[in-house]
Order: structure tokens, then sequence, then C-alpha cells
RNA sequence: GCGCCCGUAGCUCAAUGGAUAGAGCACCGGCCUUCUAAGCCGUAGGUUGCAGGUUCGACCCCUGCCGGGCGCGCCA
């Protein structure tokens, strides 16, 4: 529908420009969206279904009263009642647009006819676009911070999917680095102790029962071949503690992934690739992107300032030099370290080679979801690609907040110490993908969420996610409804859907494509769930009100014309979030 | 101390620089013999944390405060 008056404005620009009044690239620059005016949908009704501000923002560079300027360009127009659209001018210089109701109307067959791909467009087309997202580290059970990560990134990629974009899904695996060696460890003082031995746990370990698990699991296939190996970490002196054995980090990692590739499956998430930090370290990544780096004069020898407001340990501050990134220059706090002091690359370097290594790969736009605590290392990152590629703007970074689990208003409490650790896993047991999915999007990303266990496994109309799925089911019920009582198949006459509720509910579906394109384009995949529950209250409303299944045939069929073309919306809006739509509830 | 995010109705949150800032809960008042029932309709509720600035126009952009969260060399 937005497309119908984009035309018609950038018409009216494109003749004041052969008149001479307006420069021709105008026309151009609207037509793409990059114009600094455009069309939107006013939120007060009464000013039409959507508005220009062209002549608010044109008439100062044309020397012309915004009103006079809206004047001239309405009369440039071509002749809004062929199209269905009444124009006017209204403020200080908007011009609006009105649909006739038979235009709306037309909007219901538009609907049946696209189908699956009604609110698909192509704006996106050309674009390659790497969405990397859940990236949990290896060393433990989703929670729920990550599903809600995973979702949220599922989501995104399904969105760019959807307005043409060509789109991967990437999970980078942190499998080297200090904490792996922890894991091993863990998983050695769990496997003495499972076998009876005297064990001691190491100084650093992590204490959840799924390394009791992994413990037993190694027995199981290897009995007692890893005593020496645990033995020794036994004894060994805190501070030089010996590296596990790669069989048992191998093993400890593969099950662990096994168990988040699991959760993931529970979601329905799928990803097209999953990227092994080991192999920038095996294969020379890391040493490439520094030397690229380095070749552009992007790093040198230095001293770290000490950072301000933050006593630094005698042993930190030990004065030595290290190989920096200037990141400074690009609008970070500080330089920052590429390599420990025992000469081994820091997590930042291995990501500087992986983000290289996804830029050379040839996408034209990289997303990263990022939990919040993550929020720090936005600009380094961003400052390393615009080093690496001399490209601005390559990788956008969603950040996710905090998840708070309730259970009858009150906190459950999620603590690693006191055993009360509730995992991704328990509560996609106790709730289902549907509900999980669907509420780990109803806020913005970057707004805390809270997750009501009780009300998203309920039956009831204060649940969103029912409260939407019932929607749809209600639209299907109609159908089944119609069967039963025998009622003959009338094409109905869509003239007779003359209530405001139901040209409301008609504009309504067709302000989903738009809705679409924007989450999308800003990488806000809640705006779907809010137009659901407002679409499906305008639903519910209708249907409340008003007898679908009517007495006269003309007037039934263009009614279950409208239910058919609502359901069918809720229907890809679910879909695009990856929710079922159900038939009967 | 610095950086990022946030501050909007009693609560939880929306609102690509647009016109009179919106939902859902909760509260209050009506209604409920109907295609699916766990309800339906409506009222009220606001100096958008504070103070300036930018402009035709600011919840949105800029500056400075106040308050909360996260992060802040060789953990990832």
């Amino acid at each position: 529908m937005r497309e119908i008056v984009v035309g018609l404005v950038t018409q009216g620009l494109e003749r004041l420009a052969g008149e001479g009044l307006l420069p021709g690239e105008l026309a151009t620059a609207f037509a793409q969206r990059s114009a600094d005016f455009k069309v939107e949908r006013p939120r007060e009704k009464s000013h039409g279904d959507f508005s220009t501000n062209a002549a608010l923002v044109l008439a100062r560079m044309v020397g012309m009263k915004p009103r006079d300027l809206a004047q001239r360009l309405l009369a440039a127009m071509p002749g809004g009642e062929d199209v269905g659209v009444r124009c006017e001018i209204a403020g200080p210089g908007f011009i609006n647009f009105h649909f006739s109701e038979d235009r709306l109307r037309g909007l219901i067959p538009e609907i049946r006819q696209r189908g699956a791909d009604y609110g698909r467009s192509r704006v996106g087309a050309g674009q390659r676009v790497l969405v990397e997202f859940v990236s949990a580290n290896p060393t433990g059970p989703m929670h729920v911070g990550h599903g809600r990560g995973a979702v949220t990134g599922d989501v995104i990629a399904r969105l760019l999917d959807a307005i043409g974009c060509t789109v991967a899904r990437e999970y980078y695996i942190n499998d080297a680095g200090a904490q792996i060696d922890v894991l091993g460890r863990s998983v050695l003082y769990r496997y003495l102790e499972c076998l009876g031995r005297d064990a001691v746990a190491p100084e650093d370990y992590y204490p959840g029962e799924y390394v009791i698990e992994i413990a037993r699991a190694l027995i199981e296939r290897d009995g007692e071949a890893w005593l020496p190996a645990a033995e020794s970490l036994r004894q060994a002196v805190p501070g030089e503690l010996p590296k596990p054995p790669v069989g048992v980090i191998d093993f400890a990692i593969e099950w662990v992934m096994r168990e988040i590739r699991t959760d993931l499956e529970a979601m329905h998430i799928h990803f097209d690739s999953w990227f092994s930090e080991r192999t920038l370290h095996a294969g020379g990544g890391i040493e490439r992107a520094l030397a690229h780096l380095s070749a552009h004069d992007w790093l040198y020898e230095g001293v770290l300032e000490p950072p301000k407001g933050r006593e630094v340990t005698p042993e930190e501050a030990d004065g030595r030099t290290h190989l920096l990134f200037r990141s400074t220059r690009l609008g970070d706090d500080s330089d920052r370290p590429l390599l420990k002091a025992d000469g081994t690359p820091t997590y930042f370097a291995a990501d500087i080679a992986y983000h290289f290594d996804k830029a050379r790969r040839g996408f034209t736009r990289l997303v990263d979801v990022w939990g919040a605590d993550h929020g720090g290392y936005v600009k380094r990152v961003q400052a390393a690609l615009e080093a690496m590629t001399g490209e601005k703007d390559l990788l956008d970074v969603v950040l996710t907040q905090m998840v708070n689990l309730t259970q009858g208003g009150k906190q459950v409490r999620m603590s690693k110490r006191a055993g009360t650790f509730v995992t991704l896993r328990d509560v996609l047991d106790e709730t289902g993908s549907d509900a999980v999915r669907y509420w780990f999007l109803m806020r913005s990303s970057g707004a805390g969420l809270d997750f009501d266990l009780d009300l998203a496994k309920s039956k009831s109309n204060d649940n969103p996610v029912f409260y939407v799925q019932y929607a749809h089911a209600r639209a299907c019920s109609l159908e089944v409804k119609l069967k039963e009582r025998e009622l003959p198949e009338v094409a109905g006459d869509l003239a007779r859907l003359t209530a405001a509720e139901e040209l409301d509910l008609i504009r309504l579906l067709g302000m989903f494509p738009e809705m679409v394109e924007g989450a999308a384009l800003s990488r806000e995949p809640h705006r779907v769930t809010y137009y659901l529950s407002d679409l499906a209250a305008a639903f519910h409303g209708y249907y409340n009100n008003y007898r679908i299944l009517d007495e006269d045939p003309e007037v039934r069929g263009a009614r279950m014309a409208l239910v058919r073309a609502a359901g069918r919306v809720i229907a890809n809006g679910l879909s695009l979030l990856g929710v079922t739509a159900p038939v009967s509830m």
C-alpha cells in the first residue's frame, strides 16, 4: 500500500523537477529512501493512511512557504481518484493520503493471491548478510539468556530473508583458551571422584551437575585410561596446573556442544555453519589478520596506560610492553592488547581474526547478537573491522539484556552455587518452543525481560502467545463451522464490508509488509510481536462484535474473505517468529 | 573516573525527527442465554528523570546534571 503513495509522490517530484523547481536527483533519492523526507503513517487517524512531509522539508531549499510548495506538489501528482487515493494538504504543510474504501478492500484478494509471500519483499535483494548468534561457550549448558540471544538472532535472520537478503547463520565456538582448560580439569576432578579415588577440587572449576555427567560418560567410554592425567592434576601445585589432555577436552566440548545443539533444535534453530575458534589458532588465521593490520600500521609495541578510576594490582602493572591495536584512532577508549604475557593471542586477537575471516567471505553486512555484558567490546571489534576493510558500519551488533524468570509473580532464583540453576532446557520442557520463542521477543532486545513461567503456560487471553495463536485458530474454526452448517460457498460482496472495525482491520493487514521491512532493517524482531498483538486484538474485537457467519450469504462471504486474510497475515507473522499457527486449540 | 545501555501512566513496556505520546496488566464502572469457553465493552490515568540547546516541529538529535544496569589491560 505504501508503494502506491511513494509512486504518487515520486511522480509529483519528477514533474516539479521537470519544471525546474526542484533538483532532479531528489525524486530518485526519495524513491530509494535516501532522502531526508519520507512517507509515513500518521499517528492521528483523521490524517489519513499515509502522509508525506516532503513540502515541509523542501520548502527552505526552494524558498517557498511549506504550504505553497505542498500545493504545487499536490497539483503535480497524478489525479488520485483513479488510483483510489484522496490527497489533501494539512497542518503546516503535510500532504495526507486517504485510501478509498474500495482500494482498502482490494487488499483482501491481494493477500489471498500472495498467500505465504504476503509481507515478503525484495528491498534487501543483493545483500549477503551473515548473522552470528548464540556462540555460547562450550563450557556448560545454555541458560535462558543464551536462549533469548538465540531466538533474537534466528528471527533477525528470518526477517532479513523475508526482505530478500541472502542470509547465513553462524555459531562461533569458543573452543580455545583458559576456560576450556578449566572445563577439562573440572571433568578430571569429577572423574576421580566418580571412580572413588581421592579427589581435590581445583582452585577454579565448574561446579555444575553436568560436569559429573560428562565424567561418567568419559568413564563409560574410556574406563580408567585417564587416571594418570587426573592424578597428576590432583597433585599439582596451585598456580602450576597442568593442561588437561586433548582427549579429555575434546570429549567434554563435544558433550556440551551436543547438549547445546539439542536445545537449539528444540527451538527449531538451525545454523548454516559452526566456526571453531581453534581453527583460527591452528590455521594461522590470527597471524594473517595481525600481519594484515600490521602492514597498514595499526599495530605497535607499547605500554598500556592504566585504566582510570581503577586500582591496578602490582602484578598487573608490570610495565611490560604489549603488542597493541590502535583502536583509539577509530573511537575506542584505549588501545587494545593482542598478545598475552605468555605470547599467546588474547581473545580479542582471535575475534579480530574471526571477523576478518567473515569479511573476506564476501558478506556485504555482518550482524552479531551478543549478551549485553559484552557491550564493551562493540567499539573495538567495529574498529578492527574498519581497520582491516576500510569499510565503516560493516558490522551491526545487537545486544540482548537479561532475562528474569518469574513464577507466580516471584523471581525464580538462578544460582549455580545454590544448585537452583534453571537452564534453558528446563524452561523449554516446561513451556514449549512456541512460548519461549514468542516471549523472548516481547521486548526490545535492549530492555530487560521478565519471563513468567506460569503465564507462558496458561491458556488464557492474558498469555500473549495464546492470545495470538488463538486468533489464528478462531479464524480457522470458522472455516470448519462453515462446512458443518453446510452453508453454500459464496464469494461474497466485499463492498458489504463497511464497518469501521472491518476497514481498520484491513488497514492493519496493509501495514504488515512495512512492519516486516522496518523490523528487518532496524534488526528489531520485537516489532513483530507488537504488531501481532495489535492484529490479534483487532481480530478478536471484530469477531466478538460481528457475526462472521451472517444470514446474508453476500455478507457472510465478504466477512469470511476478510477473516481468511487476517488469518493468513497472523500465520505469516507467526512464521517469521518461528512460532506455529495452530488450526485449532 | 571512562564507555555502552536504560529512565515514558500505579506496574511491565511501545512509539524510522511529525500533527492530540500508545498497548497490556492493575484499579474503577457497566455488560455476559450468541461462530470456542477460559470472557466482552468502557472510564480514568502523563510537565516522556531535571535544565538548557539545535528547528517549522524533539520521547527521539546535541551539551550538562540526577538515578539504575553492564563493562573497564595478558577471562572468554
